[in-house]
DNA sequence: GTCTATAAGTCGATAGAC
DNA sequence: GTCTATCGACTTATAGAC
């Protein structure tokens, strides 16, 4: 039942914007009035916070069974489409789990420990890069960068892939300054 | 008049959130009942395309103002920290001007348009850089990495300079993408 | 668990006196 | 231009019947 609400909130989200989210809109998605929801949430913003909980958690479940070519450079490739990916297919998610939009919440400690567990297995695969010495500066700089191809395809050109067709280009041009090796040429891909 | 209204909407904004900002907070702030805004904007929503308008025009003449070192390098370095210094002085008007936050607001085409001539700004002093030929895809790249250091330094590390640190290194990466030539160094500088 | 009823408050916006 | 008065809709949340 709760899984059924938390539908109907992402629903409602993606329709009315994340801060357009409200309990009448939810209730009516579930076929509820909407003080039957206190039964399952305390408040709105344990929804808010269980919607948190939940996209954190896919991603780290995802991210876990995602399988990286043993190539360092394509597995950085790999991490940062995976990403890209992720935070582009949805709006309101993206917005939940990485910026500040809505003015009074902040996540439980509870909702946040997906979120750190997700970076550190993210910064776990850095370091088990073959071949090279990542600091956290390297690993700073890798987040910025296709954060913000992230940041501008959502601002710029919704929908498009203006940016996102330029991470290619950038995720080698970090690979280089680490001195990665380019990657062996894949059997089968020329002619 | 209006003047004293946007001030005090952004004074609210950044106190309460921009999604919070409300006619009942402004109201007060000028020591005005609400309806009375309604003599200086027809909407709620009028202000925000006052603040929006408000934001890029500063932007835009701050821009204009800003002199460039001759040295293409340095010129690049000098742009990008210009923009990450304005996006990182103010929240609200950061998540106005290059995100969408609130729901329902459309810019109005008067309020566009000094974006519009911001970034044609930008574009030009790309283009008269000594010595390279910058592809839209150059530019496109540049403001993503450097977007990006703003996004991650808001949403991972706000006030600090966990992010911004790593500017330099960042535009050197691209200067060197782009076959600039190191700076100059600069008179004076060394022992 | 869900409902009705309702509290208690907010919001943006309008009408009309001064 | 600013005010009072007020509208109508909406908000989150609680109490208590079924």
């Amino acid at each position: 039942m709760r899984r059924e609400i938390l539908d109907a909130a992402w629903e409602v989200a993606r329709r009315d914007g994340l801060g357009g989210l409200t309990l009448r809109a939810v209730a009516e998605r579930v076929g509820m009035r909407p003080p039957s929801l206190y039964t399952h949430f305390a408040a709105k913003h344990a929804i808010y916070d269980a919607m948190f909980f939940q996209a954190w958690q896919e991603f780290d479940d995802r991210s876990a069974a995602l399988e990286l070519p043993a190539d360092p450079r394509a597995a950085l490739h790999g991490i940062a489409r995976f990403y890209v990916d992720f935070a582009l297919a949805d709006l309101p998610r993206h917005q939940l789990m990485d910026q500040r939009v809505i003015p009074d919440f902040t996540p439980s400690p509870e909702s946040y420990a997906p979120s750190v567990r997700a970076m550190e297995r993210t910064v776990g695969r850095f370091r088990s890069l073959e071949g090279v010495a990542l600091t956290e500066a390297d690993v700073d700089l890798f987040v910025a960068g296709v954060g913000g191809v992230v940041a501008a395809q959502w601002s710029n050109d919704p929908g498009g892939d203006r940016y996102t067709r330029l991470l290619d280009r950038l995720v080698d041009l970090l690979a280089d300054d680490l001195g990665l090796p380019a990657s062996p040429p894949t059997p089968g891909e020329s002619p």
